[in-house]
DNA sequence: ACCTGAACACCGTTCAAGT
DNA sequence: ACCTGAACACCGTTCAAGT
């Protein structure tokens, strides 16, 4: 049990027989960690959250149940690491042009979100699990950036926080609305006909409006404003 | 089955035989909507999201299982009641008195910000499910006083949606974090340890900082003073 | 080192039935 | 009008066993 975990690490298997893989179906790769979570972000992406099961997951790999046990610790482990995987960063396109240091703000943190949204079930997970090594990077480059920005020691933290609070809401806010669209066009129904209690809300058809990049941008500069020095 | 829902709304039962109520522990009031909600979020209080179960609510209220489902529709139905139920509004505590719309709004969200963190579970909850009564009288009175204090009816919804996106942003981080002090620590651990890689958050020590409701002021701040018009 | 099936202790909900 | 138990089609995970 102990040496499970870290004896499966990333050890290829060297070929132990005449048999090329022993039980799968002709041609399947063999099971490894990549593929298990590769084909969790692929199951996520078509059912969402509730959809990922051990056992649908291993129907797709077409191993045993069990199989995946012996690769990962449970489902927490298979969520940590899909997460982790789709957030990914690259980087921005040109690299080596020197750009303004808000520039490259507005950039990470739209990348970042613009990474949440391709995968719809991934925002509402994040503030729940533990960060990842992807994840983690990205803090740190957006630390560095602001750091270097002028931004004092003392008020990096406030600064970093904030805009975590902003582009989660933002994001978690958005992929949910997304995945309902008819309901909102109801929920705004509804609104206008029992309502002569939200006349203001009715009024501005706060559920119809959809320019969520733009809201997104603005909100965010105007954090920017206040968070950076000059 | 059409009749159900309606039937059940708030009827109360006339006493039908001598029998006080049929069934149930001699004492435990009858079975009710009110009853079912309020035993869920005490439920969801002391167990967290994964803890509410159809079986373990009906076993708090000395019912069979499919009671429940007399006086609610589903599982779904009863986080959706929950949630609002948790949402509910009483205002600022001296009435009458004129004060300043940005205080006004300031009071508004943090009080809303402490109902969700008074139930853990429920901030996470809030973006996925339709909104109930009692959330959109929240927002309803926010479109109200910001309207009031002059933000023109184009940028309202652009305001409306970053402080929610903010709210929300922060809120849900900032339960989760709170369920998990010991990991958090951990978490700042394993980042030292293993880390030349995160310099700079190591440096902030980032995970352990924990001026969340400081934070969460100034942030808010920056935001108003773009927002608002004067 | 890697994979497996049987078994356990759970889920939410349908249905047909009771009072 | 309100409540019920049996049954169905699922879950995640332990365990003892196979190669």
């Amino acid at each position: 049990m102990a040496a499970k975990r870290t004896g499966a690490r990333s050890k290829r298997s060297q070929p132990t027989s005449e048999w090329l893989q022993p039980m799968q179906a002709r041609g399947e790769p063999p099971l490894s960690r990549e593929r298990i979570v590769a084909t969790a972000v692929e199951l996520l992406d078509a059912q969402g959250v509730d959809g990922l099961t051990m056992r649908r997951l291993a129907d797709r790999l077409s191993s045993g149940v069990m199989s995946l046990y012996w690769h990962v610790d449970n489902k927490e482990d298979v969520f940590d690491l899909a997460l982790d995987s789709v957030l990914e960063y690259r980087g921005p396109p040109q690299m080596g042009e020197a750009q303004d240091w808000r520039g490259e703000v507005v950039y990470m943190l739209e990348d970042w979100r613009a990474s949440m949204l391709r995968h719809p079930w991934s925002a509402s997970l994040l503030p729940r699990r533990a960060l990842g090594p992807n994840m983690l990077s990205r803090l740190e480059l957006l630390s560095n950036t602001l750091s270097g920005a002028g931004v004092a020691d003392a008020d990096l933290n406030v600064a970093i926080w904030s805009l975590w609070n902003y582009v989660m809401g933002a994001t978690i806010t958005r992929a949910s609305f997304d995945l309902s669209d008819d309901d909102r066009v109801a929920a705004q129904q509804r609104l206008t006909r029992l309502s002569e209690r939200y006349p203001t809300i009715e009024r501005s058809r706060l559920l119809l409006d959809n320019d969520w990049d733009g809201a997104f941008r603005k909100g965010l500069g105007f954090l920017l404003d206040g968070l950076a020095p000059g």
